[in-house]
DNA sequence: CACTTTTTTGAATTTTTATTCTTGACTTAG
DNA sequence: CTAAGTCAAGAATAAAAATTCAAAAAAGTG
């Protein structure tokens, strides 16, 4: 393990077991774990994990690491492409009846997949909710439903290609 | 609504919006909306609001609405008041059919609304389930959503007053 | 109304954080 | 081995954000 990955690994324990307002502060932290650095390299550091700077309520600031953020490194891919790697890679079935569509998708992957859904903000889709493999797409007629469903089921379809 | 009030209101807003990297640059979008401010107001502002400045994943920063901390003041806050503020500051939009009401919040809020909804023990409300920023509510008749939808569409339509 | 008290604000300043630029360590290809 | 390329790190510096302090505005109080 690189001195690099030490260090962010540290700096992640630190901050979540004990306040930290300053760069300065977690250097001291740091340097009293053995390790040694400057506050240049632990605002990349910062940066790199994701790592911010709250409010802490009492007039004063900690960091804290990044938990509902969207933040970082899913931003490559974005709309219908990234919908469609993960239509591909994640669902493994679709249903419905009436208003209401049912994704399956392998586990732990159903928010994931809900967000790209979401994010596609079709006219047809009233609303979404997702579970751990579960996703639940109320949609505007019973029409629309299957036109989604063929859509969807189309895309699934296509996993062993090439 | 102070001026104070306002301003921090519509930071949110923009916030939400728009990415904002700096200070000085929030303090120009809050000017082409005739609001005029100084950074040092506005790092009070956003102390006091629990904003954020999280690495955006591209390189660069931006300011963000705390999803999953706050250990702030606004927890003090209950029932009606409490549910008020939730849809002012959290909840981006309201859509329905029949008897299902899809309250749509920003991301990882939609758990902290829902409760509060449930709080609330409408009578015409059968059930609720949360995702991360999606909430289903069952209604009771197809009647008793519309005037839910009313009331939640009201009360976010607030935001922009004066 | 006066008068006191509290709150809000901005200018100036300090403190903190981000970035730039260089250097050295390490890798890879020839 | 040597040269070109990549990566990590710190010193110095630039940039951004927090705080201090004084003054103005607002809110109470008799």
């Amino acid at each position: 393990m690189s001195a690099k990955q030490e260090r962010q690994q540290k700096i992640l324990e630190l901050i979540t077991h004990q306040p930290i307002a300053r760069q300065e502060e977690l250097s001291t932290a740091l340097m009293d774990v053995g390790i040694s650095t400057t506050q240049s390299t632990l605002s990349k550091d910062i940066k790199e994990l994701g790592v911010v700077k709250v409010p802490d309520g009492e007039g004063g600031f900690r960091y804290q690491v990044p938990g509902a953020f969207i933040g970082t490194d899913r931003l490559v891919l974005q709309g219908e492409n990234l919908l469609r790697r993960e239509l591909q890679d994640f669902v493994v079935g679709v249903d419905g009846v009436d208003l209401m569509l049912v994704v399956k998708t392998i586990t732990g992957h159903a928010q994931g997949v809900c967000e790209s859904i979401d994010q596609m903000s079709w006219p047809e889709v009233v609303g979404t909710l997702a579970g751990e493999n579960t996703i639940f797409i109320l949609c505007r007629s019973p029409e629309a439903r299957m036109n989604l469903e063929r859509d969807i089921q189309g895309q699934i379809g296509n996993t062993g290609r090439t």
